[in-house]
RNA sequence: GGGCUCAUAGCUCAGUUGGCAGAGCGCGUCGCUGAUAACGACGAGGUCACAGGUUCAAGUCCUGUUGGGCCCA
């Protein structure tokens, strides 16, 4: 069978949708599986991803990797699990099924019914598991997908649930307490990162107020807050110990704060506001001067009040209580000159710093807030009412009890909630964590693995060592359901690990659970009898899980632990697992080190590989909000999926890839077009020539030099490939791939062209189709886990096409074995010697301001190795024909040539002469470079005189410079030096002409659309001698090569094309028609 | 404040053990072309972020500084 005729203008994507069309039709895949079934094992492990949007291309990258080293390993017969995995459950899920709704808060989700939210969260996510597995198959990458692993499954959360419950035999799981942000509209707690994008500038009620000191009656501490909600939990009040402080003295009573607070002017901190639009801030000496006359009686530093007691803002009310005895004045480093008062106050319950702060000293924690934001019932007055709506009371009241100072309305960065817009406060919220005393052991565990790039694992045992406790738990709703049942009466909480567990404790509720998903709400319902005390209605808490448990069980519960632990046995730790670097050294890695150790004590992977991030063509990150995000299935069906990969697989991993349409079009232009290129050239031909692998055939010794070369070069690319494609170093393959495919395209195809014309099989004809086809098919092979549909399609047509018993994909064949015997490093050697010459004879040519097409009578080569000059005399023909000369020459010096210089080589004179190097240098630039030239070459010494002592030199020492004659264009580089004949002979002359004449009728039959083999009839109209000598001169040549029957010097009555040119200065008309046939 | 990491041509990046600073793209000039959407030659473009140190010799090794990225606090 014939090849297929091949379009060098092809539509890749429209390619691409084929190749699918045909794995599926063939199952192409699941053959794979079928062929590699019960071979050795490669164990791949995948991270999943999110199925909470389309994919967008930077979720590409890695599965590019993940693809590419599976067929990889699958090409060397190899079994592989195939399994996909999907995350499913937390937040981001819940954020977009809210959006869809418009819910603001939680209320919001428990008006509309817990149940059907949580359908609703599980439905999207099946949703874009199934998009994005569509959008998995386009990018070619061959999984298991109806067996992918969902972080939702019921496997999975009772998978968690054993872990859990190994944590809390091992009294690991505790219930603790967290500050966090807290939106009291949306009832939720904020993440630092959500904090970070919802800071704005606002106003708020700033207030000073006194705090009396119970050693010291009438006098007072001055104290000031931004948030006046937060007095009513006021625990203690800081002073930096060395700063200076002072004693104020107005009216009988007297207040101490900072020196530099009391002094200064203040100002508000703003960024984003103009200062100037907002009223002035009074600084505190102003304010005092306000209320009447002061005196400053004392300074003393901060460390002198330490200790002191007062009284506090609110102790009147009950919730206050706990602090009354606590009021204290304690020591901290954070208090500042540059805000407030010098003196502040402290309160844990209500902010970060404070809790921190708290925590350390041992203070009490009011905690005032419900989930709302409303104050609890036993804080008086303020009881019932938001924390937001309050300062205008508070103020009242200090003033009523007459230990307000000041108020002013203060500008300043605050956070509010990204989702609703609303002022965030502080809030103390039950949390559960695990306790991280084993961290050890995941060390250990980290340590068992490699980690690419190196520097990954110092980086993850740096997290190890300093990470707190693992808070395991968050107030929401979809997510997995903490399996802690905890005891209402006795506060005695229990981990249940496992379904069955649950079952057989259960003593109400578990027919309302019975038939669902251990997911809230259905869950919820379930009572256990409390091991303690015996109350019959312990309940599940409400928390949801860490996404990060769900996807860190993986190792164990897709794989099989729970269910088959023979085939996990088999599988366990993954070979491979390969995912994006930022963040994950905190989240997944962590996790799943974390999870393998307390289990099985190991690491779940033996080698780690992470990736950057996806930048856009400016490198800067890609982000929906920027715009600048690239939608896959766009990218897909514009620029084809194999550009793609290809762009991913050569990519240095560990920095960021920038991808647009400049970088695309880079790889299409650099690697995809050549290459398809190349296969055209070859499958055009061989479709003409009835070309048939199995009987054109050729051995060794009929395969010229520039066949065996290539076969070199391709077997050293074998081996490069192995190395590349097993270390998972897949971008040196890809560099040095376009570098072959460079070469292969303007070196082997373009210097062998004429040996695939003519008629018939001479043997040389046979040898390069042979080799030709044999690269062909071979290097696809190499690159088919990178680019599997454009190798797929050339396979098809070369192969599969061709050979009955072939498989009909390329992806079932077996990745090639170099052939260390086809490998000439010596014919490597001269093949890059004889490119380097040539490069040189161009820069020479270049240089004699001659057009190649000129004809020059000679070209000499000085060679600067063996090597050099074996490649001369084997390649003698292609210099010939590249460089359009008469005669090639070998000289084994230009001296007579040349005018000479000499310069020194500090690669070899550093390690001779060591100190004295520098001095070396001087005296050798001195030499004349004629005289030591001229020396070398008779093998005589060569001396120089460094301070004062005469020592020889040899040739590696010094490097000669050359300048040649008016006659002759040269170029040179270390030893080797390039010459051409600058002397034009009349008839060398003319030949150029001719073959200037030849390149314009040429063009314009190309014009004309002619195909390469019309004959024509050409008129060369034109007056001038120069190109009449010439066209006389070469009459059979010109005609010889634009396929002229008749050439006449008067114009064609109905030209097909004609052209106005000029050579050599000269007017010239070219006409051309369509010789009739037969002629 | 701490950890990791990066800094090389206008842009994107190579630079393995220390030894005359490289490629691709872009730009300019010239050339070549009946496989090519190409290709080739030449040119301009560099204080290898900065400052010290080790060495005969530092882009490379060491210390510090500055700036960027990621993470932690």
């Amino acid at each position: 069978m014939a090849f297929e005729k091949v379009d060098p203008k092809v539509d890749f994507p429209a390619q691409e949708r084929e190749i699918l069309t045909f794995w599926q039709e063939t199952q192409a895949f699941e053959k794979l599986r079928e062929q590699n079934e019960g071979k050795p094992r490669w164990s791949f492990l995948d991270g999943p991803i999110t199925a909470n949007n389309p994919m967008g291309v930077h979720h590409a990258w890695g599965r590019t990797y993940k693809d590419l080293y599976q067929r990889y390993n699958a090409s060397l017969g190899r079994e592989l699990r195939y399994q996909n995995g999907f995350d499913c459950q937390g937040l981001w899920v819940e954020v977009e099924v809210e959006k869809e709704h418009g819910f603001a808060c939680k209320k919001d989700i428990e008006t509309y019914g817990i149940g059907k939210f949580v359908e609703e969260c599980k439905a999207r996510a099946s949703h874009f598991a199934a998009i994005q597995t569509e959008q998995s198959k386009r990018l070619g990458y061959w999984m298991d997908w109806d067996n992918s692993y969902y972080t939702m499954s019921d496997d999975n959360n009772y998978g968690i649930w054993a872990f859990l419950k190994k944590c809390f035999e091992k009294g690991l799981i505790y219930k603790g307490v967290d500050s966090m942000p807290w939106c009291p509209r949306c009832g939720t707690g904020i993440s630092q990162m959500e904090m970070n994008e919802g800071y704005h500038e606002v106003a708020h009620t700033s207030v000073f107020f006194k705090l009396p000191l119970r050693e010291r009656p009438g006098e007072n501490l001055l104290v000031w807050t931004t948030t006046p909600w937060t007095l009513s939990s006021n625990v203690a009040a800081a002073v930096k110990p060395d700063m200076t402080y002072v004693k104020v003295k107005q009216g009988d009573q007297f207040y101490y704060l900072g020196k530099a607070n009391f002094e200064n002017a203040r100002a508000h901190p703003v960024q984003q506001l103009d200062p100037s639009k907002l009223p002035g801030l009074m600084s505190i000496q102003a304010q005092f001067k306000n209320n009447g006359p002061f005196e400053v009686v004392e300074e003393l530093e901060g460390k002198e009040l330490v200790g002191l007691t007062y009284t506090g803002p609110f102790d009147m009310l009950d919730g206050a209580t706990e602090a009354v005895d606590a009021h204290r004045v304690i020591d901290w480093e954070e208090v500042t000159e540059s805000e407030g008062t010098g003196i502040v106050h402290i309160a844990p319950g209500c902010g970060a710093e404070d809790y921190q702060l708290g925590k350390e000293l041992g203070l009490p924690q009011i905690a005032p807030l419900f989930e709302d934001g409303t104050f609890r019932p036993e804080f008086g007055f303020l009881a019932g009412r938001a924390a937001g709506d309050v300062a205008g009371d508070i103020v009242a009241d200090l003033k009523k009890r007459g230990v307000l100072f000041a108020k002013e309305q203060y500008y300043h960065r605050y956070p509010h909630c990204w989702r609703c817009k609303d002022e965030l406060v502080f809030r103390l919220v039950d949390e559960w964590f695990i306790h991280m005393n084993w961290r050890e052991e995941i060390m250990d565990s980290a340590r068992q693995a490699q980690w690419i790039p190196a520097w990954g694992l110092e980086r993850e045992l740096d997290w190890l060592r300093n990470m707190g406790d693992w808070m395991i738990s968050k107030k929401r709703y979809w997510g997995l359901a903490l399996p802690i049942w905890e005891c209402h009466a006795c506060g005695h909480f229990e981990v249940i690990g496992g379904r069955d567990e649950l079952k057989s404790r259960a003593v109400s509720g578990w027919d309302r659970f019975e038939g669902h998903s251990p997911h809230r709400p259905w869950l919820d319902a379930v009572r256990i009898r409390c091991a303690q005390c015996g109350d019959e209605k312990t309940s599940r808490v409400k928390d949801v899980g860490n996404p990060w448990l769900d996807a860190s069980i993986v190792s164990l519960s897709t794989m099989g632990y729970f269910a088959d632990r023979a085939y996990w046995e088999k599988w366990f730790p993954a070979d491979f697992v390969v995912e994006a670097l930022p963040g994950q050294f905190r989240n997944w890695f962590y996790a799943l080190l974390a999870v393998s150790t307390m289990m099985v004590e190991q690491s779940p992977f033996k080698v780690l590989k992470g990736h950057g991030l996806v930048m856009d063509d400016e490198g800067k990150p890609m982000h929906k909000s920027s715009g600048n995000a690239v939608d896959f299935n766009e990218a897909a069906d514009e620029i084809g999926v194999d550009v793609m990969r290809w762009l991913y697989a050569m990519t240095s991993p560990e920095r960021n890839v920038l991808f647009g349409p400049k970088h695309c079009d880079e790889v299409r232009r650099a690697v995809i077009l050549p290459w398809w290129n190349v296969y055209a050239f070859f499958c055009n031909l061989a479709r003409v020539d009835d070309f048939k692998p199995a009987e054109h055939t050729a051995e060794t010794q009929d395969r010229s030099a520039l066949d065996r070369w290539i076969l070199s070069d391709l077997n050293k690319l074998i081996r490069l490939a192995h190395e590349s494609y097993s270390r998972y170093d897949i971008g040196k393959f890809c560099a040095e791939a376009g570098r072959f495919i460079d070469v292969l395209s303007t070196w082997y195809v373009r210097r062998s062209r004429r040996r695939f014309y003519g008629d018939g099989w001479p043997k040389d004809k046979r040898a390069a189709y042979a080799t030709l086809y044999e690269v062909l098919t071979t290097f696809n092979r190499l690159i088919a886990p990178i680019v599997p549909f454009l190798a797929e399609t050339v396979y098809r047509n070369l192969v599969a096409s061709q050979c009955a018993d072939a498989p009909p994909s390329v992806h079932h064949t077996e990745f090639p074995t170099a052939d260390e015997m086809l490998v000439d490093a010596e014919l490597s050697a001269r093949v890059a010697a004889t490119l380097k010459l040539m490069s040189l004879a161009r820069s020479a040519r270049k240089d004699s301001k001659l057009k190649v097409r000129q004809p020059l009578a000679q070209l000499i080569i000085v060679p600067g190795d063996d090597t050099e000059h074996q490649a001369v005399q084997q390649f003698r023909d292609h210099f010939l024909e590249e460089l359009n000369v008469k005669q090639v020459t070998l000289r084994e010096s230009a001296g007579d040539m040349t005018t000479v210089s000499v310069e020194p080589n500090m690669k070899a004179l550093g390690p001779k002469f060591g100190r004295s190097a520098a001095a070396a240098r001087e005296a050798v630039e001195n030499l004349d470079g004629k005289l030591v030239e001229d020396a070398f070459a008779r093998s005589q010494p060569v001396t120089i005189n460094i301070e004062g002592n005469s020592t020889l030199i040899d040739p590696a020492d010094v490097t000669i410079r050359r300048s040649y004659g008016d006659d002759w264009a040269g170029a040179a580089d270390g030893q080797t030096v390039v010459l051409v004949d600058k002397r034009l002979t009349p008839e060398l002359k003319n030949e150029g002409l001719a073959r200037d004449i030849i390149r314009n009728v040429q063009n314009l039959r190309k014009d004309a659309g002619l195909d390469i083999a019309d004959r024509i009839t050409l008129a060369l109209v034109g007056d001038a001698k120069a190109p009449k000598e010439a066209m006389d001169a070469f009459d059979d040549y010109i005609k010889n090569e634009t396929l002229a029957v008749e050439i006449t010097d008067t114009p064609l009555g109905k030209p097909l094309a004609s052209n106005d040119t000029r050579i050599d200065g000269n007017a010239l008309r070219i006409e051309l028609a369509k010789a009739t046939s037969g002629v």
